[in-house]
DNA sequence: GCCAATTAAATTGTGTGCAATATAATTTTA
DNA sequence: TAAAATTATATTGCACACAATTTAATTGGC
């Protein structure tokens, strides 16, 4: 592993004694807000989705079971980019919950098919409400909550 | 909790048939793309901190101990938005290897000081030249950097 | 000074994420 | 078609995250 260290100053800081580079400074990088914002995120929605006694990773399941009907874990995972390590288990407390079903797919065994028990498929009238009271909470205009997508989703291209 | 649902209908794709809420669709939020450029951000970190042996969360540490020389438990915590659940059974990995201290502090016996033993002060060098190696994966330009970084950054303020 | 309230860490328990490995079914290839 | 390669899940182990609780130290009010 070899990469080049140097160019490209951004607006620094020059605020601690001990950091002559600010590069290696926390408030100059993207990656904190990214992981700071996604986990705050995260925590709210959470009031929200207690109410449905999901956690975040389930409702995006669930998101998809609602929207497709039905699919493979494989086809979760793509969509998520979760590998089935993550989903297996997650989804195994769905269907203890009697919100979803898991059935090997008749005409190929390797696959394991996901689907929506009533309970699952009842819980989605109680969503409905997620998106735009999350939204609400983000304080964002119209334009900047598109710019913003807009953004991650390139990013999101770039790097998977 | 009650909240109100109407307006704001972004641009929609009414692809399956079972989703009438566009809304409830993964594509058309934000916080999907957030949560998933975040753990890929944190994978593409993954094999320069390889070199280190260090986490991500244990690296943004090691940040701020560079920057700051010594901080308290609940400073970090503060700064990364974590709490001592989450930092104290890393810092200890963390002590256990070498690379920081931890003692109580004597002048507020409640307080636990973490501090930077010389190999991971050492580390610093090592590291020097990681962010532009990350800026490198994202591949995009100044001027989009610095307009997503303070995205988030504004979101970042929005939520904590 | 004493006691209640506050504060800082640590602990416990649950649920992700994900690398690495294992297992079983399917497909490819010689 | 039998062996090899590939594919889809499951399992294991480790490291976060974070809510909830506990413990110990400090502060504030009287």
């Amino acid at each position: 592993m070899q990469y080049i260290c140097n160019v490209f100053q951004p607006a620094m800081s020059q605020s601690a004694a001990s950091a002559p580079n600010p590069l290696l400074q926390l408030e100059n990088q993207l990656c904190f807000p990214l992981y700071a914002v996604s986990r705050l995120v995260t925590k709210a929605y959470q009031p929200l989705l207690e109410e449905l006694e999901l956690t975040y990773p389930q409702y995006l399941v669930l998101l998809l079971l609602w929207e497709h009907g039905e699919l493979s874990v494989k086809g979760l995972g793509e969509r998520l980019l979760l590998d089935s390590g993550t989903l297996t288990p997650l989804l195994k407390r769905l269907e203890q919950r009697g919100l979803v079903s898991r059935r090997r797919d008749a005409r190929d065994e390797r696959s394991v098919r996901i689907g929506l028990q009533p309970a699952g498929e009842a819980l989605r009238h109680k969503a409905t409400c997620i998106p735009e009271a999350l939204m609400a909470k983000f304080q964002l205009s119209p334009a900047e909550f598109e710019a913003l997508r807009g953004q991650l989703n390139h990013l999101l291209t770039q790097l998977s």
